[in-house]
DNA sequence: CTCATTGGTCAAGCAGCTTGACCATAGAGG
DNA sequence: CCTCTATGGTCAAGCTGCTTGACCAATGAG
């Protein structure tokens, strides 16, 4: 473990001071992604369903893929996708390639929903915008991805 | 709502982008924080507490306010406050000023446990430096202060 | 003194996740 | 071709953290 908080020019609060920033801006991201998806008429997801749909969006996953992307057990991620299934986001369709497998895939309105959190998304980036600049906002996050290059993006706590 | 993606320099795909990477950044350094505070020896914890210890460090605080921070009912708040009670890390004290209240603050086991997380978020902070170097750390932490004023730093999704 | 408000707890219930058991297919090795 | 282990998936039971609802004690404004 590290042994040298003495010669490191970071101090303590300052670590915490930028932990609670990166936190907030996470959480408020979330709250205000979660919103306006629901002020554009998707009802009955939380937060946890996105992370699954950024998953499935592009070509479909198994349960197990999508279970080792969100950090769940199969059992979980089959749960889950059950009920996207039974609200109608998601379908479980044959696996071309492995009769043991089924494909995870977004229906219409599951790529619907996707669409509205990426509006979403863009909306509370605007107000970043708004506040810093477009230049700071992409050397933000141009930096972050420096920085969390293959960080969880799901729930983690 | 927005009615204008129209007219917005910024695409939904670099705020999908950037909002990823604020996640990923948030959730990587949470669970850094995690596990850094178990390997000080620290166990039986969830990264939640680590926002309750973070509101009762300074003077601590009623079971009602940690509820309002966390976001969550004082029921909760409270059978949160009996875990750490139990595991020694916080105790109820008579409330100074109303017989109603009581006033939860942290025992010395407690504070040992919140600076062990200071040195885990410190060197967590310290592999981003050597990632951005100091100057670019300390401008992320500016700017995010800018974007995210107030956000909710607690378990949001 | 009265009474609506506030801080806190007890109790029951629910949602989301876990562990454990099980079945069907896949794919490597005789 | 046949094992036999590994893998994808589901069913069932249980636990944990949170919620709602009811309640008591102390507060403080009238």
């Amino acid at each position: 473990m590290s042994q040298g908080c003495f010669n490191a020019h970071v101090q303590n609060s300052d670590a915490m001071a930028l932990s609670a920033a990166v936190l907030a801006a996470a959480g408020g991201l979330t709250q205000r992604i979660h919103e306006g998806v629901v002020a554009r008429g998707f009802e009955g997801l939380r937060p946890a369903h996105g992370f699954a749909f950024a998953r499935l969006a592009p070509d479909g996953a198994t349960v197990t893929d999508l279970a080792a992307h969100l950090g769940m057990t199969k059992q979980a991620a089959s749960q889950l996708v059950d009920e996207l299934v039974r609200k109608g986001y998601a379908e479980r369709r044959p696996h071309p390639a492995d009769a043991r497998a089924r494909l995870v895939v977004l229906t219409e309105s599951g790529r619907a929903c996707t669409r509205a959190a990426e509006e979403a998304a863009a909306e509370a980036v605007r107000a970043w915008v708004d506040v810093l600049g477009e230049g700071e906002v992409q050397a933000l996050r141009d930096r972050l991805v420096r920085v969390a290059p293959n960080g969880p993006v799901r729930p983690a706590w």
